[in-house]
DNA sequence: TAAATCTGATAACTAAAGTTCACAAAGTCT
DNA sequence: AGACTTTGTGAACTTTAGTTATCAGATTTA
């Protein structure tokens, strides 16, 4: 059994419905638990945080219009207990003003009703791999990582690989503008350590995925 | 003159438009002129790209569709050349996943046509207003802040606050479960020495707004 | 080929970060 | 009042970060 879901390549999402709509919301259930997925479902927004109390979650389906506190209010909340869990909200009544609201309140995706199953599985295998890069990202040594970061000259050369991909030693080194070489090195190992730089096999320094996932995510002055 | 300006408040924005309708183009540029403020106006991202390259923009005003790349595509670059650039996104086909896409590829906000002169002049102000918390938050000594968050026990320290908002010495020092208090005070110094936590009259220690803002923005882990 | 530049390792040193210990004023509890 | 907890300070010390100088193999240039 579990053979055939690995070949089907189907990964077991642990999902949480917040949906005062009885219908849709056992509706959602239904087609979200065929597909093999872990499946809670709540009327409210508040029993929806309580929930991320008790458990971790790798998505939240929120309604935006429930009694008590929206979807978009509990935000906050679900963010706070559990940074990587994946938000959409979804509503009936979605204008661009109140999708771009959700988005700015830290939604990860709008979804409108009425949708299929395909949309909503869709939506939640997409909303999913782009929280995966975050959280694989954030699985390094942050130690290390802030250490790296501290140090102006090292932001500098992260920026500077940021922009010209791939550098030479002495290129970088005057880039970054230190008249010193052995110097740059001490800090260019101390950024290899960190997982923030690596060198091709020509000797060539350039970003690793982390390197550049914190240059995107960080943006350092 | 000045002294008028500031009277009624209302400060010069420098603005970059892309919108490839001559007549919107125009128009907008009308009003934003009207209202005081800087405006460059192009037809296109390429253009607006190598305009922002010149020059540092407030904000930029960019059409969704334009012959070439469209505004969401130049998004990455602009926000390259410019952290702190406010970008909306214009378009009349605006669809709550095109909004939702825009969002997610880094845009501020995303505004439809048709609209009003009121509509616009709101949008900008609310844009560059959100902008600002994230400006200011920034020009802080970066070096002081990333030296403080590459300690787990600081990290630790800040989430705590951040949960309860307000904690005495020994308090906090027993939730971050550190057993020596004078270690712990060294690291509680380090964090009001990077800014990122102060105490109120009653010694009692809480974030600073720069610290809420980290807490924020950095997803500690 | 010789000279110059590039790339980097190593060691010696200085500066900064972090820990631990001793002590003490202020407040709190009994 | 006396004991105890809280909230620190300062000095001594250890560890880590960062700098500088010296050397050396590899590569490029003349």
């Amino acid at each position: 059994m579990i053979s055939t879901f690995q070949l089907i390549r189907t990964v077991t999402i642990n999902i949480l419905i917040a949906e005062d709509d009885a219908d849709l919301r056992i509706n959602m259930v239904d087609i979200l638990e065929l597909e093999g997925h872990k499946v809670t479902a709540v009327d409210c927004a508040e029993l929806a945080i309580s929930a991320c109390e008790q458990e971790t979650f790798d998505i939240a389906l929120m309604d935006l219009l429930m009694p008590g506190m929206t979807g978009v209010e509990a935000i906050s909340n679900l963010r706070q207990l559990n940074p990587f869990l994946a938000i959409v909200i979804i509503t009936a009544y979605a204008t661009v003003d109140t999708a771009v609201d959700a988005m700015k309140k830290g939604a990860d995706s709008v979804m409108t009703k009425p949708f299929n199953a395909g949309e909503l599985l869709m939506t939640i295998k997409r909303s999913i791999a782009e929280k995966q890069l975050l959280k694989s990202a954030s699985d390094i040594d942050p130690d290390s990582v802030y250490a790296a970061l501290a140090n102006p000259l090292r932001r500098r050369t992260l920026k500077q690989l940021g922009t010209h991909k791939q550098l030479k030693f002495m290129d970088l080194c005057r880039l970054v503008d230190v008249e010193d070489h052995t110097k740059f090195n001490f800090h260019l190992r101390q950024l290899k350590k960190a997982g923030l730089v690596q060198q091709n096999e020509n000797k060539i320094y350039l970003l690793t995925t982390t390197g550049q996932f914190v240059l995107q995510n960080h943006n350092l002055s």
